[in-house]
DNA sequence: CTCATATTCAAGGGATTACTTGAATAGTTG
DNA sequence: CAACTATTCAAGTAATCCCTTGAATATGAG
């Protein structure tokens, strides 16, 4: 028999279920490095846009050397990578792709897992009571004037990007900066993204103070992800 | 102050953090439910169309008490489900979104996993020696008549959706039925995708006989993800 | 140089994971 | 009913993982 009916032998047997247990192992240290909660958060704060180090450590409410650890695992798994500045060092995500796959993998918890809709309701609350409206018809809207939006993001994450024509007003200055609102006008708040609670937090507060307050179905990556307009002030100040 | 911005001060502090941990948990448990090699092998298969319990053993070459718990394992998290026949359970993926959560996992292992590409290559082999044919070229001169596509997957696989005017012959018997094809012609072959070495074995098979074969670039799952034309014949046989 | 800041590394305890072996369950067939 | 097959469950061991603590490294400031 030839060469190739031998190698066909060959695969068929053991021998070369090494190379394809290596090869599907690789496949799943990607598995394994979103197979932690913190790392999951930590990749989702990412797909928002760089951050240090230490951003990121009180962003998911974890030790600087901890952080650090999981950040180590994203980046030998080469999902996240650095950039150094100063003594700073700022973490991103590796790619397009990465955000793609933290989407899916949203996605399909989301549809499969079913005791995620009741851990999302415990974290985020009843959202039924707030007022909603979706991008397409923001988008209409947007053109009217009849409306003003607020990112209540982070200042950085905002200047990182944000949707056309929004102003910056972080949830924790909302209640004190109120007052910069026209008020004869609807408010739309947004956020990061459906498990962000910015927004609601933000339109809770305003309906308390007798404002016409909207929540954005979805958060800024699902807008830009629309294809609607955004902008961003990298260097100037936003809002 | 009122209650939403106690709301708001309770999110910041560490009482939210818990729910928090647990949606993210709940996120991180798909990852982890594909970090293993053996269950990400199972998805792989499984991505090709429904499979017994033992079917899968035989595929990842694992016990069938092994395969039966790393099954169970990816159930628990939603994503394959079962149907019983008789005295045989077969899986079969939640949806499709589970699908696209596997080749999203398979691009961001390729692109930033950087010992993947020499593991790929301990597997699969030299493919630079094979001559290749993209799918949008293939689709045009399937309708010429002058080359014939052989599946050279598992008959059931066939039967659950091939490559429409593809003929079956399973790898392990096209030595013995060469003689079957008009020999005037080029011979494509193609198997379940990219990291599948039917296709490559096929064609090396061919090559040695004097065959003038080519390799399908990617696979069934991928020809279909193009929306090139497919058939099945689920009570038919194919041929 | 010293001091301060930001990040990473190393060691350790407690919990979890992968795979094996052997027994139990749930169907089908005679 | 008993015999048989396909699948799941349970116990056990070696390896790995998460997070903490405390020390080490690297950059910038004075």
């Amino acid at each position: 028999m030839s060469r190739t009916s031998l190698n066909i032998l060959y695969r068929e047997g053991m021998g070369d279920r090494r190379a394809k247990n290596a090869l599907f192992d690789g496949f799943a240290e990607v598995g394994r490095a979103l197979s932690n909660g913190r790392r999951a958060e930590l990749i989702d704060v990412l797909a928002q846009g760089e951050r240090s180090v230490d951003q990121l450590a009180r962003e998911i409410d974890q030790s600087v050397a901890n952080t650090s650890f999981h950040l180590r695992q994203l980046a030998t798994t080469g999902l996240v990578v650095t950039r150094r500045e100063g003594t700073r060092i700022h973490y991103r995500l590796a790619s397009e792709r990465v955000r793609d796959l933290w989407v899916a993998m949203r996605d399909v918890a989301e549809a499969h897992l079913s005791q995620l809709s009741a851990l999302a309701d415990a974290y985020i609350g009843d959202r039924s009571l707030l007022e909603t409206i979706d991008r397409d018809e923001l988008a209409r809207r947007i053109d009217g004037g009849d409306l003003v939006v607020i990112d209540v993001r982070n200042p950085d994450e905002f200047g990182a990007g944000h949707i056309a024509g929004a102003r910056s007003i972080p949830i924790d200055e909302l209640a004190e900066r109120v007052g910069e609102l026209p008020d004869d006008v609807d408010v739309v708040a947004y956020c990061r993204g459906p498990f962000c609670v910015y927004a609601d937090d933000a339109v809770r507060l305003l309906a308390e103070r007798g404002r016409s307050a909207l929540r954005l179905d979805g958060g800024f990556p699902e807008w830009r992800a629309d294809g609607h307009p955004i902008e961003s002030t990298l260097s100037a100040t936003g809002g």
